[in-house]
RNA sequence: GCCCCGGUAGCUCAGCCGGAUAGAGCAGCGGUCUUCUAAACCGCAGGUCGCAGGUUCGAAUCCUGCCCGGGGUGCCA
């Protein structure tokens, strides 16, 4: 894989030098430790392989480093290879060697070699709930859980994502009891009912529910009077009267009543068309036909915990059904069943772990979903391996991923919240940020005509916040900044825009001035003879090494589902590209020949930024 | 109590399946626009990698213990 990956090569040629070199005296598994170097000074990449071989060889690792550098067959690629320091190797790739890489690089997968046999990812992302409004609880979830969906497509693999739609249970049912009281009563129209008229229901009717029985306690513990007691105990009666009604409302929505499915029905439309038109703002691919509610498991529930039952995999303790895990080193049982019959989310994920699995293919499911339901999903993970739900038809066990992610925080280092101490709408965010966005752009760039302004400034200000969400190690907590994620300096969305803005605008004046017409430079845009690449200039060497490490890049960051390392990737290419810009000048290059190398390199480098951006789902733009 | 995650420059973060002098960006100081978008580039300054042991030729990286912060921990999701 990787044929243009330098270090896929040199992997190969130091594994059969190591092989000559040792023959059955080779550890097995030895390793030919291929890096980029650090140091330029010390060449391009480096093998560190002879000193850990030291000991196992029984010889001096600079013995050992000279050994595999005489069996080393290289000169097509690169310079005479230098043993330095304690047994580094190190190597220097020949221009023209560079030069054939970058050629090998331009193709339509820009290096990136699919899968030799069909994977199936299945991705569970966004999570919302019904009746409540998607907030920056659910910004990472959908954005960390998208990436990583596109990573997988980039890589050729078939993905299926899945929106894990939060539309059953008590507190639903709560809502629709209440939504449904409103109606009868006159006092809303269905037809008329908005997703924010919804939330506002949602936490009356959990209020209601929620009975102050700790209050009532301490107002008897200190005596504080008679008055103050008897309201709260007529609080806590509405309450369990109130609760006792969602619990009779749970079983008419369950059992399929058509008057309380129409409430139910017409509150999930709601929420999830509101759901995927935030999605795609973001430019999330999260669509109708993703969405799998939780109300889909409804039947399987039953089921499942007979099955279980029923095959010794789980016991009743304490009038619940539970899963002991202590085989899977876990301490904590699973619970799949209450003591009152009722089911819990970890009945329905292991529900979904088996549908995943045995119905849509998977080999592998990743759990985009916050950090605090780590222990949650290493439960049901070891259960459902243990009942055998992820087992597929050849008898092999599918990978069950948690994709963790930390909190988003606000300046202040405490959970991002508005003022009020409410959650902040995703919606909000988003139009806070477009809105800075467009004024950095008129104060930036005023020729901009006002429509355009307002393409870009959508553009800039949702790439920014998805970009700051994707850029930093997801199991880490973050602080959410405006200011920072906007600053356009730096390690951001819009500095990402910005090189590839730069690309293009060189691609423009070329075709304007010079009449290269833009399919003309890249074998991938159809050109049967795209120029020569000519590498001279260090900052060319620069870039050429950096768009090289492309497809790595993409590897790594899907293989382990850390969006972050193709952000950091692309944030060093851009770099290059900029130092490269300020360095080379492409238009007027000293050659034609020199021209034609640079703007074949210029467009190079857009396309695997551009398709580095498709994949973080960060809007390329022609202009900003 | 037990379990999980974090602790790297004044701030925000990379680097963590061990490799040569620990990297960016911001903030600070100093340069660079008659020339492909200066939303950029170049340079200077800034660090007991939480602490202490251990393994190793070599530790920010692996192991153990401790400290600090966050989270989770049987009938919510």
């Amino acid at each position: 894989m990787h044929a243009c990956d330098p270090v896929v090569i040199l992997n190969e040629r130091f594994l059969a030098a190591m092989r000559a070199a040792f023959a059955d005296a080779l550890p097995v598994g030895a390793d030919p430790l291929i890096a980029a170097s650090r140091n330029p000074e010390f060449g391009d990449f480096q093998s560190n392989a002879a000193m850990p071989l030291a000991k196992a060889l029984g010889a001096k690792p600079r013995d050992i480093a000279q050994a595999i550098a005489d069996r080393l067959d290289i000169a097509d690629i690169a310079e005479t290879p230098a043993i330095a320091g304690p047994g580094f190797i190190n190597i220097r790739l020949k221009p023209d060697a560079l030069a054939r890489l970058l050629a090998a690089l331009d193709e339509p997968n820009l290096g990136v070699t699919p899968p030799t046999t069909p994977t199936t990812i299945v991705v569970d992302l966004c999570g919302v709930n019904l009746a409540k409004q998607m907030h920056v609880g659910h910004l990472r979830s959908t954005v960390v859980g998208d990436a990583v969906a596109r990573l997988f497509e980039r890589l050729g693999c078939r993905v299926v994502r899945q929106n894990h739609f939060g539309d059953w249970g008590l507190p639903i049912a709560m809502v629709t009891a209440y939504v449904r009281r409103l109606a009868d009563a006159g006092a809303v129209r269905l037809d008329d009912l908005t997703l924010d008229d919804l939330d506002r229901f949602y936490k009356k009717a959990q209020a209601e529910c929620d009975a102050d029985t700790r209050g009532l306690a301490a107002v008897r513990r200190f005596d504080l009077g008679p008055k103050a007691a008897a309201e709260l105990e007529e609080q806590v009666a509405g309450a369990e009267q109130r609760l006792a009604e969602a619990k009779r409302a749970l079983i008419v929505l369950q059992s399929g009543d058509p008057a309380v499915r129409a409430v139910w029905q017409c509150i999930a439309d709601i929420t999830l068309s509101e759901c995927l038109a935030t999605c795609a703002r973001m430019h999330a691919t999260v669509l109708a036909e993703h969405t799998a509610g939780e109300s889909t498991y409804r039947d399987e529930l039953a089921g499942v915990v007979e099955d279980l039952l029923s095959r010794g995999v789980a016991h009743e303790s304490q009038g619940a059904v539970v899963v002991h895990l202590e085989d899977a080193g876990i301490a904590e049982p699973l619970l799949i069943r209450k003591s009152d019959g009722g089911f819990l989310y970890a009945t329905t994920d292991l529900a979904g772990v088996r549908r995943r699995v045995q119905k849509l293919g998977a080999d592998r499911v990743v759990y985009a979903v916050d950090a605090r339901q780590s222990l949650h999903f290493r439960q049901v993970f070891a259960a459902a391996i243990k009942a055998g739900y992820a087992t597929r038809p050849d008898g092999s066990v599918a990978r069950l991923e948690h994709a963790a992610f930390g909190t988003v925080l606000g300046e202040d280092h405490r959970p991002f919240k508005t003022r009020s101490g409410e959650n902040v709408k995703l919606s909000d965010l988003l139009d806070e940020a477009v809105r800075r966005a467009s004024a950095a752009v008129a104060e930036k760039n005023p020729d901009l005509s006002e429509a355009e302004r307002a393409i870009v400034a959508e553009a800039v200000g949702v790439g920014a916040v998805k970009y700051a969400d994707l850029s930093s190690d997801r199991i880490k907590d973050y602080v959410f900044s405006f200011d920072r994620m906007l600053a356009f300096e730096g390690d951001t969305g819009p500095y990402l825009q910005y090189a590839l803005v730069r690309v293009r605008s060189i691609l423009r004046n070329a075709h304007e001035r010079f009449a290269v017409a833009p399919g003309s430079l890249l074998a991938r845009s159809g050109a049967s003879a795209p120029p020569a690449i000519v590498i001279a200039e260090p900052a060319e060497k620069a870039l050429a090494l950096e768009l090289l490490r492309y497809p790595g890049a993409v590897t790594s960051a899907a293989e382990a589902l850390e969006p972050h390392r193709l952000c950091g990737y692309l944030f060093t290419l851009a770099s290059s590209f900029s130092a490269f810009f300020q360095s080379c000048p492409v238009l007027q290059a000293p050659t034609d020949e020199t021209r034609a190398s640079r703007l074949r390199l210029a467009a190079l480098t857009g396309a695997a930024l551009e398709a580095g951006m498709q994949t973080l789902g960060v809007t390329p733009l022609e202009r900003m």
